[in-house]
DNA sequence: GTTAATTGTTGACTAAGAGTCACAAAATCA
DNA sequence: TGATTTTGTGACTCTTAGTCAACAATTAAC
C-alpha cells in the first residue's frame, strides 16, 4: 500500500499526461505531426521514459483512439433510457452522434486512424483486442435491438439475416463518418471526401445519413415507419432532454474544452 | 521528333516500370513496406532518378492509386449499355462492382490509402485535382441517372435533394469497400472492421452490401421495387454477358496477373 | 573529329524520427 | 550511512525521405 502505490498512482498519472497530450497532439496536428520527441519535450520527460509506458508510436495512438472511442460509447449508453419502438431507439442513437460530432468534430479523424493497416499493422494484440472489444459491444447491442424487433412484431428477417441489417446500418454509418466532420468552421480538407462535401455543398452531411439510415430501415419496413411516426419530435426531445448539454454547448450556452476523460 | 521523342519515350517508358513496381509492392507488402530505396534497387535505377519523376513518396502512392482508380471505373462504363430501369442500372454497377472485388481483392487496400489524412497532406495539387476529377465523375453519373429515374416517373425525390441520395449510395459503398476483401483465400485482418468481418462470420460481404443498397432504394421508393422486378436474373445476366470476362476469372477458367493497365 | 554545352544519372550526404540501452539518479531497504 | 533496487535519461543506432554536387552520356557547335 501506501510508498508503492503512490508510485503506482504517480505513474498511471504520467500515463494519463501522455494519452492526454497525444490526444492533443493528434487533433492539433494530424498523425504526421505527432513525433515521441515532440510528445517527449511537452511533457518534460526523457523519450526513454515515454516508452516505459507504451511498446511502440502504435500503441500510443490505438490507446488514445480506445480511450476516445470508450467516450463516445456513453453517448449511445443514454438512450437506453428511453421508453420508444426499437426503429426510434436507432434513430435516436444517430441523433446523439450527429450531436456529439458536433461538439467534438475532429474525434472521427483520431478514429479513422486507426483503420489504416499502417497503423494496425504494429499495434500491439492487447490494444487491438481492447478496440475489438468495444466495437463488438455496438454489434451485440445492435443484434439485441434488432432481435426485439423481431420479437415485438416490429421487423420481419425476411431473405436478410440479423447480422446483414445491423452490419449495414454500422457500414453506413462508417461511410458517411467521413464527412461528419462540421462544417461549422472553415477547415481545409483532410482527405477525397471532405474535398467533395465541400464542393458539392452537402451542407448538413449529419442530415444525410439521418435520412439515409431511415430510408434504409423504410426499406427493410422496420416499423414504425418514417411516415408513421413523428422522428422530428423525437429528434427534437431527446436533443432538448437527454442530450441538452450537448445541444447548451452547440448553441454557444456553455463553454467546453473537449479532452480525453481518462477514469481509469 | 525522333530523337527527342525517343528519350521522352524511354522517360515515359521509366515512369511506368515506377508506378508498376510501386502498385505490386504496395499490394505486397503494403504502405509500411513500400520505400523508395526498396524500389529503386529494384527497378536498378539510383535514388535520385526516381525523384526526377515524382516530387515525393506520396506521390507515387497517389499517382499509382489514381491509375487503378482509372481501371476501376471502366467497370462502369461497361453497364452502360444495358437497357434497363434506372434503378436496375445502379444495381448492375453493384454487381460489377462486387466481381471486380473478387478478382482484384486488394484493390481497395490500395483506394483507402489516398483517403488517409497523413498522405493526403503530402500529395501534389496535380494530383489530388486528379483523384477529385474521377471522383466528381461519379458523382456526376449517379446524378444524371437519378434524374433520369425521377423524369421517367421512377422515382420521387420528396424532402431527399437528388445529392443526398447519390451521397447516400456512394457513402454506402465506400462504409462497405472496407470489409469486400474476398475472403477467398484466409488472410490476416488489416484492420478492424475486417478482423470483426472475420469474427462475426460475414461470408460475403458483397452480398451484404447489394443487400443493403437494394433495400435503401425500397426505401426511397425507386421503382421497381425489388419485389416487383427480377433483379437475381439482373444479376445472372450481368455476370454471364457484359461481365463474363471477370466471371471466367473468378470460376477458375481463365487466368490473369492483375497489373496496372498504363495506356497513357 | 574534337570540344563545349547540355542533359541525364548517381549515390553519398543530410535531416528527422523511432526505438534502445548503458548509465545516472532516486528511492528504498538494511 | 551504505547497499540494493527501481526509475529516468539522453546519447546512440538504425532506417528512410529527400537533396545535390559530381560524374557520365548525349547533343550541338565548330
Amino acid at each position: 500500500m501506501s510508498i508503492s502505490s503512490r508510485k503506482e498512482r504517480e505513474f498511471k498519472e504520467r500515463e494519463k499526461l501522455i494519452l492526454r497530450t497525444s490526444y492533443d497532439m493528434l487533433l492539433a496536428e494530424g498523425y504526421m505531426g505527432f513525433t515521441i520527441d515532440k510528445l517527449a519535450k511537452k511533457i518534460d520527460y526523457a523519450k526513454g521514459t515515454v516508452y516505459k509506458h507504451f511498446a511502440c508510436k502504435e500503441d500510443i495512438v490505438m490507446k488514445v483512439l480506445n480511450e476516445a472511442f470508450k467516450q463516445r460509447l456513453k453517448v449511445l449508453d443514454r438512450i437506453k433510457t428511453l421508453n420508444v419502438p426499437e426503429r426510434a431507439l436507432v434513430m435516436a442513437g444517430t441523433y446523439g452522434m450527429s450531436l456529439y460530432n458536433k461538439l467534438n468534430p475532429n474525434l472521427h479523424r483520431l478514429i479513422q486512424i486507426g483503420n489504416v493497416e499502417s497503423i494496425w499493422s504494429k499495434v500491439s494484440q492487447d490494444l487491438k483486442d481492447e478496440h475489438n472489444l468495444m466495437v463488438t459491444k455496438i454489434f451485440d447491442d445492435f443484434e439485441l435491438l434488432v432481435q426485439l424487433a423481431v420479437k415485438n412484431g416490429n421487423l420481419e428477417l425476411g431473405e436478410h439475416e440479423s447480422i446483414d441489417i445491423y452490419f449495414s446500418i454500422i457500414c453506413i454509418s462508417m461511410g458517411f463518418s467521413g464527412l461528419l466532420r462540421s462544417t461549422r468552421d472553415e477547415q481545409i480538407p483532410h482527405n477525397i471526401i471532405e474535398c467533395l462535401c465541400n464542393s458539392r455543398l452537402v451542407k448538413d452531411p449529419a442530415r444525410v445519413l439521418r435520412l439515409a439510415v431511415s430510408t434504409f430501415l423504410d426499406g427493410l419496413n422496420w416499423r414504425p415507419l418514417s411516415k408513421d411516426y413523428d422522428y422530428k419530435a423525437l429528434e427534437k426531445e431527446v436533443t432538448d432532454t437527454i442530450f441538452a448539454d450537448f445541444n447548451d454547448i452547440i448553441n454557444g450556452n456553455k463553454q467546453v474544452e473537449f479532452i480525453l476523460d481518462l477514469d481509469i
